[in-house]
DNA sequence: CGATATCTGTAGCGAACACTACAGATATGG
DNA sequence: CCATATCTGTAGTGTTCGCTACAGATATCG
């Protein structure tokens, strides 16, 4: 059955695709419904009757933002056998991605929205709720590795991914202070120089503790 | 000469100390002049009289901030004489402080507006300077450790100053994320893991790269 | 063609925002 | 005690916010 009525004026996934750009570059709260409609080439009416809300905008923008912009290197760290590689070119794509200059700098869902505390908010909670899939993804790859014998078995996962995650997150605001790329690649393999006493083992990261 | 008029009903120093808790709870665009006034047992016009406008009263905060509770570990990175001890206790003492159920979780320097792109607002500015004189201060501590011998000629300073701030840069959005002590402690430790690599200089970094 | 359904543009809604005019209150300086 | 200066509380200001009522336009269905 064909659809009734007046058909749709402007292609709405060309609309979504500016205003992601719009929420990238701004946040969502600091982008108003005005500054929405003038860079999707719409009015009012219209950005409500697709997409019903602000909030609800943002959201389709977030999930169009995951299959495209900031999805790619996350994919392929379940796509590259070898867990360190894999957590290294995640590293590295990211400092790629966060200086492309074609791109506003660093992630959206790190930066897409104010960073409050109590926060019942939906929008935060589905930027967090995505930020921690990324933390489980990067543990359950680096114990996919233990399973697969790369990794010990006393391999902390969990602290790992935290570290490494940590570390892309960060690399989010300097991208967004104005760090260059080759700076975010020496953050990137500066997280890969522990990489191999992190493989050494609990023992190895309590020796380090005791050091200090 | 003593001051002439009514005198000020209320702590100046005490409510600096409410309006900059409530700012690092809810960000600066996220809170509002009727929270601000509430929060500090004033009303519009006295704060307006104190601090002058909403962002005055922000830039003060922040100002209090770097003083009290952001500052500890800052100011001991310069006087605690190894470099590796400082930096691995900057790192420590951030996965207490971030961690602290007396205090809102993560850095008003990071956290404390938004992150939106072009921002020539002045609060923006003020933030992204504060958190550039954190890349400063460190990269300066570690050039330090190499007048001194500490560290080698060819110690990659900015690099590594990079890596470790966006290592606590992103312990910050962990924090906001729920990150309980014990993770970001893992998070500290782990980007401890690399020093002696960092130390042993370009050379081992570029072979890092190289087995990518 | 008429009925129906959906989209578009105008125009404006109530609420929240940062901020302030003003009058009364309360101190000091002479 | 009077003049002056500063603070406090009330009650607003104009602007911007996200959002929508409504009428006209444009399509399909029968």
């Amino acid at each position: 059955m064909a659809e009734r009525g007046r058909p749709r004026g402007f292609d709405r996934t060309e609309a979504l695709e500016r205003a992601m750009r719009l929420f990238w570059t701004k946040t969502y709260e600091g982008t108003s419904l005005a500054e929405l409609t003038e860079a999707m080439g719409i009015n009012a009416p219209s950005l409500y009757a697709a997409f019903g809300s602000k909030e609800g905008l943002f959201r389709e923008a977030l999930a169009h933002y995951s299959d495209r912009a900031g999805g790619g290197f996350w994919k392929e760290l379940d796509e590259i056998p070898d867990a360190r590689t894999a957590v290294e070119h995640l590293l590295l794509a990211t400092a790629a991605a966060f200086s492309d200059p074609a791109d506003p700098p660093g992630c959206l869902i790190v930066l897409g929205a104010q960073h409050g505390c109590d926060d019942g908010d939906a929008v935060h909670r589905e930027l967090r709720a995505r930020r921690r899939e990324n933390l489980d993804q990067l543990a359950n790859r680096l114990r996919r590795a233990v399973t697969e014998g790369e990794l010990p078995a006393d391999f902390d996962a969990a602290g790992a991914a935290a570290f490494y995650l940590s570390v892309q997150t960060g690399m989010s605001v300097l991208a967004r202070d104005g760090a260059r790329r080759e700076a975010l690649e020496a953050v990137a393999r500066g997280a890969m120089l522990g990489w191999d006493r992190w493989v050494a083992g609990g023992a190895a990261v309590k020796s380090s503790l005791r050091s200090s």
